[in-house]
DNA sequence: GCACTAAACGGATGAACCATCCGCTTCATT
DNA sequence: AATGAAGCGGATGGTTCATCCGTTTAGTGC
């Protein structure tokens, strides 16, 4: 019989071995690190930058996509708790607006989150369970929304996904100096396009 | 002496031999069809499917950037077609939502122009020319549709290529069966944006 | 038509990148 | 301390990339 245990966020069939355990963290810390530099991930060039072989790199994370969304886990965590404090909220557009204002701030300061959350889920085993719980809470902070008559007719919870992406695309694409500056554009942009959901 | 001359919209220092403007021609077809399709653009599959040398196809494109520039060319002249057709237009905004309405279809029935818009300049050696013209006539739409106190206050002009990228970023995030359906999703992402650039 | 030059061609080739496989090491358990 | 399972490393074969240079072909003058 097999022990079912939780680490890492995930369960799995059988609990990491410690050394095992340490290197998967190095990895990830790595890839941070790559990530946060806008270098394209190569899975050799971690192994060497961490200082292991190639195979354990590959033997935690197959291929880049599924390193960066290692990475992305703490970001996602936050995010999550983020729409749990906005659920609590007592106007609906107020809970609404906030977390996408959350949701894009991070998407600009946490450059693994746009490739998870703009992903179709089904190509992310390793988060999947998080973007289900986040986007069940969206969900929540969106029906509100439409319920209390604040959206615009027309705007549906699908649109929301590519809206804010694409927020977060056209934030990355004006070219901003320093990270503050970006995240004032896209709050900008997130304006405009909250001005334009919002029913009048 | 060199003599300059015109060929594929391009001032350059000699004209193209016969044989190679055919299979320049040829490359750049190739390049179309595999734009289209999404595939990848790889310069030595290209050649393979060509019939001709890699050299050559390298010659021609040194990257596939390059080649891609090359298969937009079209969809851009056509825009800055449309462009021109705008400004004659005797009401401002009717001018300036008449062409974005176009851009965004433009980009999402033609894969080629996505890149090529959303690159910056001077990244781009070969449509840079064309890409200056169609941003003088777009600044002449805004500044039209600025004056005519048709914009919200704080929208400016560096924000208008950003917000179009990112609503065809939006849309083909968006699962679209059918072109038709896509270009309709645009259409309503466009909506929402110019609902929210509107003056009230 | 022929000779000649410069332009263009092709594809062999070495460099770079990728990811697997398997013999060896380390951890955990008794 | 013995043992089996889990993990490790890196050599290696496969793939993709892009250059270089010997050969071919188009254009030009006669």
């Amino acid at each position: 019989m097999e022990l079912l245990s939780v680490y890492a966020g995930e369960v799995t069939a059988s609990p990491l071995r410690k050394d095992a355990a340490r290197n998967r963290q190095r990895i990830i810390e790595i890839g941070r690190k790559l990530v946060a530099d806008g270098t394209p991930i190569q899975l050799n060039e971690v192994a060497r930058a961490v200082g292991v072989g190639v195979a354990t790199v590959y033997r935690h994370f197959p291929t880049p996509q599924a390193l960066i969304e290692a990475v992305a886990v703490d970001g996602l965590e936050a995010l999550i708790q983020a729409a749990e404090r906005a659920v609590e909220q007592d106007d609906p557009w107020t809970a609404f607006r906030d977390f996408l204002v959350r949701i894009v701030d991070a998407q600009l300061s946490d450059a693994a989150l746009s490739p998870v959350l703009s992903a179709p889920t089904t190509a992310l085993p390793g988060t999947a369970h998080l973007l289900d719980q986040l986007s069940s809470l969206f969900t929540q902070l969106f029906e509100r929304a439409e319920a209390a008559g604040r959206l615009a007719p027309g705007i549906t919870l699908a649109d929301m996904t590519p809206l804010i992406c694409g927020i977060a695309f056209s934030a990355r694409m004006h070219p901003a100096v320093d990270p503050q500056e970006q995240a004032a554009v896209g709050r900008h942009y997130l304006d405009v396009v909250l001005n334009g959901l919002r029913a009048r």
